[in-house]
DNA sequence: GTTTGATGTCACGACTTTGTCACATCTATC
DNA sequence: GATAGATGTGACAAAGTCGTGACATCAAAC
């Protein structure tokens, strides 16, 4: 038990006196310089089953991301360093972060709508002081909204079908085997198709992070999906991006 | 009785003088915050021949859920924390728990409509105060609708053949021998066939939970299991899933 | 009291998975 | 085309997972 907490991407949720388990649990980087509002929100997040990790500043953000990519950003607009809106523009302009949805936070309401007027992109907004019920609607909202598979049972992309509750990989009704990493591998792919993860980020995203594993190792498991996949001609969704990591697309 | 009851999932109920005993119930959560409406529902339900366990709010389901995954919710929409509305959507996108069908129960019945209307994936509705009846025709509806198999006496997959009333295991009319372990553990999988269980899980639903097994031990009772299906090859059903647990398949 | 059957634990071995490495192949750039 | 850097590929040892038979214990039945 305390083994797969290391080796898997299991979050762990500790409620009272029991643990709650979480398989590939969904990230959310929190940016936001006031250290109440971090803990009361990373408080809130993690309880409905989150993962959370926290930066104070951009500085601090631009780090952590390059580490691990994010499912979400809650975005402060009052930072230290630059300001949340500007951080947003330079996110959605990114080829790495652009995928990412953003929420922003802002201090009143009545600057909600000159934020929103300036239009950086951000998918949803929240106003300070806001319930944890509204915070937590709002992610899911968003979440739904913007990445619908993260939270499916059965992904079916193409033919390429992927059931997590009997743990089966079929290709146009055809049984495919492949070991646990690279069903991992491929249901964290197929939740988040046709965008590039560089080798450490899917080291921390299908491994679980904090383990220092050589990055090449992540070809090789990405060599062993193809192989499983190649029966059915499904490997060619599995591409190369050459400098940057690996890609999963059904285009070209 | 008390010893039954923590080892083996067996429910005891007394009806007049004589203990009539229940193979395997049908777990129920119930979620509600009035402890006079819970009381009675838990009577109510216990007489029916489920097993019972109750929350007061989300949070306290959450962690019910987490140890142990009932096979229906009954769900009241006003809830201390978060809305039964809410956390039923909630429910409906997680992996975990989107196969577990509702009952919500509102308070009046001009408010059904309105939460109809919100359609947040309810398989059904009721609204207090109900009779005890209407309460237990409403479950059994909706159990045999969604999960039919939970309600059979009968259960046959294939040519395999379980009979709970006669404890028999016939396939293709050969009758099957096992111990009541086994028998159980059969059950289980057939009322719950191409889904993957840990073994974790399976000590919960099959042992009966709360009792600390070494999780090995499983693994006996699947060799004990197989070995009592393969003089008529229905022993390829119950498959392993490396890292993961069990499974029982007609699959592959 | 003895027998019988069920059950949980253990030890051993077979098998699978996994991270690393060495070498082959490819690609961009000069 | 020569070069350097990046990626693909097969092999391997170590670690992990699972199957299997044996055994001690316990409770019910005789």
């Amino acid at each position: 038990m305390s083994r797969l907490c290391h080796i898997y991407p299991i979050l762990m949720v500790r409620i009272d006196e029991s643990w709650i388990f979480i398989m590939m649990p969904v990230k959310i980087l929190m940016v936001e310089d006031e250290a109440a509002i971090r803990e009361m929100v990373c408080f809130t997040i993690t309880q409905a089953g989150y993962q959370v990790f926290e930066a104070g500043c951009v500085a601090d953000a631009r780090i952590a991301i390059a580490d691990s990519v994010p499912d979400l950003i809650l975005l402060d607009w009052m930072l230290p360093d630059v300001s949340g809106i500007e951080y947003a523009r330079t996110l959605k302009k990114e080829e790495m972060t652009r995928h990412i949805p953003i929420i922003m936070l802002t201090a009143r309401g009545d600057e909600l709508d000159k934020i929103r007027g300036l239009d950086m992109g951000a998918d949803d907004y929240i106003t300070k002081p806001f319930s944890v019920k509204e915070l937590q609607a709002r992610i899911k909202a968003v979440l739904r909204r913007t990445s619908p598979l993260l939270t499916e049972d059965v992904i079916d992309i193409d033919g390429l079908r992927l059931d997590i509750s009997s743990h089966r990989v079929t290709a146009n009704d055809t049984s495919l085997e492949m070991g646990p990493t690279e069903f991992r591998l491929l249901h964290f792919f197929m939740t988040h198709a046709e965008r590039v993860f560089s080798r450490g980020q899917l080291l921390d995203r299908v491994w679980g992070g904090n383990v220092y594993i050589d990055e090449r190792t992540v070809d090789v498991h990405i060599r062993r999906l193809r192989k499983a996949l190649e029966s059915e001609h499904y490997d060619r969704y599995v591409q190369t991006v050459r400098g940057s990591g690996y890609r999963f697309s059904t285009k070209v």
